[in-house]
DNA sequence: TTATATACGATAAATTTTGTCGTATATAAT
DNA sequence: ATTATATACGACAAAATTTATCGTATATAA
């Protein structure tokens, strides 16, 4: 229970890879995929969807491949959760009110409370932390 | 992403409102079940297993149900959750090391150090707070 | 004896996650 | 120009997990 998925830690993985070699230098979703283990197709898609937003940038072609683009100290953990898999809490009825337990529901206060815990707890931390 | 089961929603939502009622009184998975719009079944095997656990007691024949049998302030959040639901992590690799990616990983240390995080926090959590 | 409750393994449905396919576009090298 | 290799991305398929139901047994108050 409260697993991330393996997009993010595939997402994980290739930031640190890039985080390790020289910052002008590119990484192919192939030499990744490789060296790790992981389904490049999908491994490509995730790379595709961070350059979307900025954390990476993509270079076409051949010899192409990313780099990382953003200071990754200046982005949470939070903020990272949410850009690739949407609102990061214990529970959706924190986020949409479509919950069929909503009316009646007698842990909703107390749910949020610890949501707020967990998500100022990944505030806090950030990208650097892990791929450092 | 970090989402807590439905398993765990429902017991959460049956010991709060067990927690509300006189000690003595016993509580239905039916009468809980209806309240909440949960299904019964699934709820009572919940039931069941937090019985086994010692956490509530369960009394059979009709006119039976449940009680709060421990106290709940000895209870942590990651007891609770483990019990229903097994080991509590951001990535299984945390407790079996069956993990494909495992011979290369580049993250597991540091992700270790964020699930270290996330399962303190959730043993500073007890029971009691969600359900007082 | 009946009605109602818990007990629980087995199975089914639904949902989510994970992975693949096909096609298009960019660009360096030949 | 042509080729080879890389990113881009929507649609689809497979797999895994979660959620829910079924069937049957047992307990016990009325
Ligand atoms: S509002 Fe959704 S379970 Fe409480
Ligand atoms: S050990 Fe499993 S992903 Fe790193």
């Amino acid at each position: 229970m409260l697993n991330i998925t393996r997009k993010v830690e595939y997402a994980l993985i290739a930031l640190r890879h890039m985080q390790s070699k020289n910052n002008t230098d590119l990484t192919s979703a192939k030499e990744i995929a490789t060296k790790y283990g992981i389904p490049q197709q999908l491994l490509a898609k995730t790379l595709q969807q961070m350059a979307r937003d900025g954390i990476i940038k993509a270079v076409q072609g051949p010899a192409g491949g990313y780099k990382i683009a953003a200071n990754l100290k200046s982005i949470s953990l939070k903020d990272f959760f949410e850009k690739l898999e949407g609102p990061l809490g214990m529970m959706d009825c924190y986020f949409d009110s479509e919950c069929l337990q909503i009316t009646n529901c007698n842990i909703r206060i107390p749910i949020q409370r610890i949501n707020d815990n967990m998500r100022s707890m990944f505030s806090k931390m950030t990208l650097q932390e892990i791929t450092q």
